[in-house]
DNA sequence: CATGCAGTTTGCGCCAGGGCAAACTCGGGA
DNA sequence: TCCCGAGTTTGCCCTGGCGCAAACTGCATG
């Protein structure tokens, strides 16, 4: 369940990596070597912190594989998942919003791979790196959104059409096709999908059995298939477009 | 309710309104001078908005006095108070997050003057101005936690721990002390308390009236006075620090 | 001074969804 | 192969808080 540091000396990482990125992809190819060779890898098992909520934020990092839940934990001990994030963009980015400090936890929720740096360098990336700044901040803009979405949400919707708003979100970001439907790309528990809606995993649970009748989704362990998405974008609550 | 736009030509604007603040507190007074011949100042009236969600992104402001609420409206026509921002703090500061649409409306709960400059200035504020990009960034870090604050509360916690916290929340921001207790310094109804915790105007009200009985507050028309802080904080559900 | 409206209070009934408890199922490790 | 534990399902009961309805209170306006 820990991570396992597999730091330099490590092979020669190559630039291909990172060129489509959009945080990087105006850079020559020059740039993105210096990007990569200030860079550590390291991979982490499924489960395991990649950075710990309130700790000194030492690095920031880039998602190169696998995917990663953002969670806080509240005084009484119930965990509420913040974000997820898919493979290609940035996490830990304290420094982009002026903190010191991690203001979330982040999870594996897969085997990953990151890349990280030491935020000093952050400065540096900012003002050397075109488009660097922008996309970044780009991200930060989306994120924003989400929350304020997972907020409304929250003040407003029914327990059924929040946990359809939340797979729905998820298939979008990190859907994989299958010959079944539409597959959540990453294993997610019940209880993952209580702590992100704000619910229980027995409410969740009983949700999904009535939407497999109904031949909605089909659930096994640790996932989800959406067979009929636009049905769930009805229960969602979404206005059709007119 | 219309918004006043007391345009330029203006009464010259003087720069003991900025130097304090922190984006601006490390400018000389040239830098300021510089900043205030480019900002138009405007007054709005109480309930007036002083941008739209969605609209176009042609101006960030600064608050120079008064109260402003940050509102999102969901497709049902349900209003979500998003966030409360107090005098003398950016807002509409979309560019920061490369958005070039405003991510929510902002509304002006008591009458309130900002500042304001057209967004394609953004660029050389930030680059211009030492310690102005830092100081933003640290405002949207601040938001950000907020806003996930709000959610990790709707998420778990019971209705009048949510209301407890919004109060006190509130009178931390914007409080101001009066011989009965401190004061929210701004108007705030029912149904605005409401919309900040996910709850109903009915509910929000019972639930004064009994803390009214019990002495923790004083609540008339559109104001509240909180008597006992440290009674609210134990309802809030804070652990107490050991 | 009358009138109206915005904001507030309160009562009543109901039900979505949480709490609790128990049983089941699958996958991986010894 | 069997066993164990994580993840899931389901039933039953109970209640927080919402919906609805109606009345009340002041402030503001002509």
């Amino acid at each position: 369940m820990s991570s396992q540091p597999a730091r330099k000396p490590q092979f020669r990482l190559d630039e291909s990596l990172l060129t489509d990125l959009p945080p990087f992809s105006r850079l020559d190819r020059r740039q993105i070597r210096e990007i990569l060779d200030l860079a550590v890898s390291r991979r982490h098992d499924a489960g395991s912190a990649i950075f710990d909520e309130g700790a000194q934020a030492e690095r920031f990092y880039l998602l190169l594989d696998g995917h990663v839940r953002v969670v806080r934990i509240t005084e009484t001990g119930e965990q509420v998942i913040a974000l997820h994030i898919p493979p290609g963009q940035l996490l830990g980015i304290a420094p982009a919003i002026g903190r010191e400090t991690y203001p979330a936890t982040a999870v594996a929720a897969t085997e990953a791979i990151t890349l990280g740096w030491p935020v000093r360098l952050w400065p540096d990336f900012v003002c050397d790196y075109d488009g660097f700044a922008t996309e970044t901040y780009k991200t930060v803009g989306k994120r924003i959104g989400e929350m304020n979405t997972r907020i409304m949400e929250l003040a407003t919707q029914q327990v059924e059409q929040r946990i359809a708003n939340s797979i729905l979100r998820l298939i979008n970001q990190s859907g994989r096709k299958t010959d079944e439907g539409i597959e959540i790309a990453f294993p997610i528990t019940r209880q993952d999908l209580s702590e992100l809606t704000g619910t229980t995993l027995h409410t969740v649970s009983r949700l999904l059995s009535a939407w497999e009748k109904q031949g909605l989704v089909k659930s096994a362990r640790r996932k989800i298939v959406v067979r009929d998405a636009h049905a769930l974008m009805l229960l969602s609550g979404a206005q059709p477009r007119h």
